[in-house]
DNA sequence: CCCTTTCTTGAGTGATCATTCAAGTATATA
DNA sequence: TATATACTTGAATGATCACTCAAGAAAGGG
């Protein structure tokens, strides 16, 4: 018997990802947000709750979506063979939004004053280091990569080159592919190493 | 005749830079910057003309020192050697106040809406990278890095390391001092190479 | 001691912030 | 068609924002 909401909130939570991402939390006001979803703010306090819980929302969804993209190349390319895609995949610009991690930037802009919201971030991060541990593992399982290898050790790395390379990419007049490349070769090379010790 | 300054306009800008370092541009209040420096609204603006104007300032002081610190660091141990111990004293907790970069840290928070300060900080980075590159060609004169190298691109990559790096020492649980070890390594891998070619 | 000059103080400015809520509107069921 | 049940609207709220300015205080030269 009720009114049904005339906006898809999912898409909502989608648009207002990518605002977040772009402009960061205190760069992005509720007037930003109304003009972007095109709601007014009682529809928009009745479906979120507050400026807070949204950001929340879209944070959990952009890791999601991060970790998805990942698993699905490691069905098409394996675990080794995904881990030397990312790089390529999350700078290229029909992908990407922005281009620096939304994760990462959240811990910079709000972690100084350690807030709730730079806390659930950095569980995030640590979530995707875990997968990208995971990786390895499965690549030296595979043979891809020699076991005398620490993968956890090869996981922080690579996620400290890959928010370097995102935040490259974010810059202007820094040609991110090239990097993108270079890690890929490196990972080329931990594989070679590995065959030409068998 | 006239009455002096109660303060050293100086240190109130080493002091202001660390907490714009910490805690952000959007995070930080004037009346954040009326306590740390102990001067009031009317002295403040007296001294600076205004947030944005000091926030330059100590942008500029940031990107002096970094570039200071690293050719101390040539001068004592030449161009390969500051290379390689220019990042373990970038995440030395003695040394710095917040471990992420300011300047790309400020490209973060303010580049979504193409800010004044953020196209400063990225063009500080960019003298960075420059001088990175010449340390790199400096270590190919010296005969520790092969000439088959392109200096310029060793430094795009270092510089992207650098950052993600100096990230990742800024996330809680993250042990950074590792990850500036293996960059560390990698660039003795490279001298090594040089050695093994000749 | 007086006067000029500069610095310090802090209440006050208008703008913008996130958020609230009462009034109006649309829809589904009875 | 009547009514109950949401949803939408937008003006209003108090807080905080960066910033201003008039009045008072300190210091050096005459």
């Amino acid at each position: 018997m009720p009114r049904k909401p005339e906006y898809d909130r999912d898409e909502l939570i989608d648009r207002a990802r990518d605002l977040f991402w772009k402009q960061g939390w205190a760069g992005t006001s509720l007037k930003d947000l109304e003009n972007v979803l095109g709601i007014k703010p009682g529809s928009f306090y009745a479906a979120f709750g507050s400026k807070d819980a949204l950001f929340e929302l879209t944070l959990d969804r952009y890791a999601e979506t991060g970790a998805n993209r990942l698993e699905a190349l490691v069905e098409r390319h394996g675990a080794l063979g995904a881990l030397q895609r990312y790089p390529k995949l999350v700078v290229d610009a029909s992908t990407a939004m922005a281009k620096a991690c939304m994760l990462s930037k959240t811990v910079l802009e709000l972690g100084g004053k350690d807030n709730k919201l730079a806390a659930r971030a950095n569980a995030h991060l640590s979530k995707m280091e875990a997968l990208f541990a995971t990786l390895f593992r499965k690549a030296q399982d595979d043979g891809h990569v020699a076991q005398t290898f620490n993968a956890d050790v090869l996981a922080r790395r690579y996620q400290s080159d890959l928010l370097g390379l995102r935040f490259s990419a974010e810059r202007t007049g820094v040609d991110a592919k090239a990097i993108a490349h270079e890690i890929e070769e490196c990972l080329a090379e931990l594989a070679k190493t590995n065959r030409r010790g068998k």
